[in-house]
DNA sequence: GGCCCTCTTTAGGGCCTT
C-alpha cells in the first residue's frame, strides 16, 4: 500500500490521506509536457489606475492594496488544530520531509464569492486558493472588482464599496496574478488539480466566463474536481445515501471546528481542505482516483456570456 | 444550470453554489 500524504499550511499540521495507489491514469496521461519548477510566488503585475491614470504594482506580498491581496491567512484556532491533529492516523511531517512527495498532482483547493448565482449575469468578487502541499505562500486570496453593484453583501459581507475601487484588481488584471501563483506551485511534469465544492456547475463555469470576457484562455493542463458528487456517495448510519451534501452538512458531519465568517472565500477554502481530507479517507479515494473523476474546461458546455 | 432521484425516461422536483 502506498499512501499519498499531503500537508497543507493550516498550522502546518493538517494532513490528507489517500489509500491504495493503483493508478490507471498517470501524470503523463493528463498533463502535456511542461518544464515548470516550483518557484517562489512573487507575481508583479502592472495595473492601470483608472481614476488617476497611473500604474500600480500588484504582488502577493501580504496586505497590499488595503488587504485586497493576502497570503497565509489563518482561519482556525490553534486549539482547534490540536483537536484535528488528534483525529489524524499518522504523522504527516515525516512523510513530506524534504519537501517532496510522490503525489501525482498539485492540488489547489479554491473558492469564489460572486455577486449572485448567474454565471452569465453575475461576477466574481473574491477568489481564494490553498495549495494542499502547504509551505510558504501556499494560500492566496484577493478581492476582485466586478465593476458593478454588489447586491448580495448580506450573504458574504463584501460590499460594493469594498470592491468597486480603483485599487482592487478587475478580473482581467487578476488573471496574470493567478497564473503566476499557479506557476509558482506547479510541480514539473504534474498536472494542477483544482478542487471546489459544486465546482462543476458553479465555480468553474464562473471562471470560464470570466476568462472568456477577458479574452483569455485557461491553461489546458488545468483539471478540476467537484467534491459535491463525491460527497453524495456518503451514507448515513442507516446505510442510506445522505440527503444533503452541502458544505454546511459536511462541516457538521466531520465536526470541523470552523472559525471566522462563512461565505468568505478563504474561510470556505480552509473548511473544504478539511472536508476533502475526511471525505477521501472515508471513501478510500486515492489521488489517482480523484484524477480519474476530474474534468477539463472542454467538458463544460458553455455559450458566450452576455455583455 | 447541471445533476440526481423517483411517484421517470414524451417529467418534475430538489439540491447546491452566491
Amino acid at each position: 500500500m502506498l499512501r499519498h500524504q499531503l500537508r497543507n499550511s493550516i498550522g502546518h499540521i493538517c494532513s490528507i490521506r489517500f489509500l491504495k495507489y493503483h493508478s490507471t491514469i498517470s501524470s503523463e496521461n493528463v498533463l502535456q509536457n511542461r518544464r515548470h519548477k516550483t518557484r517562489p510566488f512573487s507575481a508583479t503585475v502592472l495595473v492601470r489606475n483608472a481614476r488617476k491614470g497611473s500604474k500600480q504594482s500588484f504582488s502577493n506580498d501580504r496586505h497590499l492594496h488595503g488587504g485586497s491581496v493576502e497570503s497565509s491567512i489563518e482561519v482556525f484556532k490553534q486549539s482547534d488544530l490540536q483537536h484535528l491533529k488528534s483525529l489524524q492516523c499518522y504523522d504527516i511531517q515525516e512523510k513530506v520531509s524534504g519537501g517532496k512527495t510522490d503525489c501525482p498532482a498539485t492540488i489547489l483547493v479554491f473558492d469564489i464569492e460572486t455577486t449572485g448565482f448567474s454565471r452569465r449575469g453575475d461576477r466574481i468578487i473574491e477568489f481564494a486558493v490553498r495549495d494542499l502541499m502547504g509551505g510558504k505562500n501556499s494560500t492566496f486570496q484577493t478581492l476582485i472588482n466586478p465593476e458593478r453593484e454588489v447586491k448580495n453583501a448580506a450573504v458574504h459581507g463584501i460590499s460594493t464599496k469594498m470592491v468597486c475601487s480603483s485599487d482592487i484588481p478587475r478580473f482581467g488584471e487578476f488573471i496574470p496574478i493567478l497564473l503566476q501563483y499557479v506557476w509558482s506551485r506547479q510541480v514539473a511534469g504534474k498536472p494542477v488539480m483544482w478542487v471546489a465544492h459544486n465546482g462543476k456547475t458553479f465555480d468553474v463555469p464562473f471562471l470560464i466566463f470570466e476568462f472568456q470576457r477577458c479574452k483569455q484562455e485557461m491553461p489546458a493542463d488545468w483539471l478540476f474536481v467537484d467534491t459535491l458528487p463525491i460527497a453524495r456517495q456518503l451514507v448515513d448510519s442507516d446505510g442510506e445515501k445522505i440527503s444533503s451534501a452541502s458544505m454546511k452538512t459536511l462541516v457538521e458531519r466531520y465536526k470541523i471546528p470552523v472559525d471566522g465568517k462563512a461565505h468568505r472565500a478563504m474561510h470556505d477554502v480552509t473548511a473544504l481542505c478539511y472536508v476533502l481530507q475526511k471525505l477521501t479517507f472515508e471513501l478510500k479515494l486515492t489521488v489517482p482516483q480523484l484524477l480519474e473523476k476530474s474534468f477539463r474546461v472542454s467538458d463544460i458546455t458553455t455559450t458566450p456570456p452576455k455583455k
